[in-house]
RNA sequence: GUGGCCGUAGCUCAGUUGGUUAGAGCGCCAGGUUGUGGUCCUGGAAGUCGGGGGUUCGAAUCCCCUCGGUCACCCCA
């Protein structure tokens, strides 16, 4: 074993597969592009407030938080999601709103690896500040849904669930501590001392003793105010218009304190693993004021690269394409035709590679091959030919000032 | 943080009840053959058997510790 390794629950992403993820993030970027989202790259770290602020109960914040303190004594911590930062950057800047973000960036939580879960992970993500438009809901989940279609995922369910708000959720959170209250002593042991804390994370617990319990609890979606009740069916209206499936989950809690109202989750059901959930997200209408902002609506996704790219592997979908060059130079002459051929060839937008290191004719066809190259032009002491590889065809002599020419002529017509 | 399984070549693995210089396939390198071309043939490089300690005349093999991987719980992307 080599001396150094990877840190625990991390990973190196070396070609092929590093060419998934390229090909990931290029989708989502054009995709969300398209639909008037600017990227931002912001700090993968940040005083730990920002996370404290948002997360006070949440096992991510509380136990999975790389927190440490800089040279500078300051509290800092690596951030375990997106959207905070983003909300942060955005409190800071004052951008014009509505200010449609995205990012691709990683996130870092302590916790013990396994199928689907890392310690550093990457995610894709968009956040919406400044507008409570129900149709910025829809829009923001048909995103994350498109990105599904575009790179072939068909086994994806969405859950959809409204948290309520302000005016709302005080009166179903005190529902729902006097249901578990009365039920006590049927909870797992966990929850059965911490049903004031969050009540509602209780609904997402999966111990069969806490999931009868929830059975007949209090439903948000049934209580919701005013303001909340249309704005739902708003988004759930927008959904059916646009033709994208979603089942009504009234038990769907999101793991971070922020979210109102909408909050949804996608499930790979392509995956086995109790790491299906691929992506999710949510409204967060109080963030910006609890991050000192002025009061702001907002609503984002934060999406799993890692598995996305397992449900890819478990649907047989958006494999690693073969890296292939368009020509590869072979010269046997010693001199430096192929480094110049080769440069030119670049320069004239054609995909060229070459082999180093004078190793013999034959080998350098293998490396050729290997390479994935539709042409090979063979610089020896007899000439200069060019043939094709991908089937087998005769060498034609070639002259060495109309190389680019000829090859960009091939190649045209292999189109 | 808790628990199960697993660590032998770059990769996938074999290695008998503990017994001599630890093997195969793939990959890599070289040579041969094939129209100078994916095949085929021959050869080569490459492993402190994860690390440390113990038992033994003798350990890849048995025991302990440790590190790592993997899976599950918890939680989440």
């Amino acid at each position: 074993m080599p001396e150094y390794r990877a840190p625990v629950g991390t990973r190196d992403v070396l070609p092929p597969e590093s060419a998934r993820w390229a090909g990931l993030v290029a989708r989502f970027a054009t995709q969300v592009g398209r639909a008037g989202y600017g990227l931002v790259v912001s700090p993968m770290f940040e005083d730990v407030e920002v996370f404290g602020r948002v997360g006070e109960t949440t096992d991510v914040v509380r136990k999975e938080m790389y927190d440490f303190e800089d040279k500078g004594g300051r509290r800092i911590a690596l951030r375990p999601e997106g959207t905070a930062s983003l909300v942060r950057a955005f409190v800071q800047h004052r951008p014009p709103t509505p200010f449609k973000a995205w990012y691709a960036a990683p996130s870092f939580r302590y916790e013990r690896p396994q199928a689907g879960r890392y310690r550093q992970h990457h995610q894709l993500g968009v956040e919406v500040l400044g507008s409570e438009d129900a149709d910025i809901d829809v829009e923001v989940i048909a995103l994350a849904d498109g990105l599904f279609r575009e790179i072939g995922l068909t086994q994806v369910d969405l859950h959809l669930n409204s948290l309520g708000d302000d005016r709302c959720r005080p009166a179903y959170r005190e529902a729902l501590i006097e249901w578990f209250t009365a039920r006590r002593g049927d909870l797992c042991d966990e929850h059965r001392e911490r049903i004031a804390e969050n009540p509602l994370r209780i609904l997402d617990c999966k111990r069969p003793e806490c999931r009868a319990v929830s059975e007949g609890a209090p439903r948000m979606v049934d209580m919701l105010c005013e303001d909340c009740a249309p704005h739902f069916a708003r988004v759930r209206a927008g959904l059916d218009a646009l033709g994208i499936a979603y089942t009504v989950d009234p038990r769907l809690v999101r793991g971070l304190d922020y979210y109102t109202r909408t909050t949804f989750e996608f499930a790979a059901a392509a995956l086995e693993s109790s790491q299906n959930g691929i992506g999710g997200g949510g409204r967060y209408d109080g963030l910006a004021e609890a991050l000192g902002g002025d009061p702001t609506p907002g609503i984002g996704f934060g999406l799993g690269v890692e598995r996305i790219l397992l449900a890819c592997d478990a649907e047989g979908v958006f494999g690693a394409p073969d890296a292939a060059v368009d020509v590869f130079v072979i010269d046997t002459t010693g001199g430096d035709a192929a480094l110049a051929i080769t440069h030119e060839l670049r320069a004239a937008g054609v995909a060229a590679d070459r082999a180093f290191d004078n190793r013999s004719w034959k080998a350098q066809l293998k490396a050729a091959q290997r390479a994935g190259a539709a042409l090979a032009i063979s610089v020896e002491a007899e000439g200069i030919t060019i043939r094709t590889l991908r089937e087998k065809g005769q060498a034609e002599p070639v002259d060495r000032a109309d190389i680019v020419e000829h090859v960009r002529k091939r190649l045209a017509a292999a189109d």
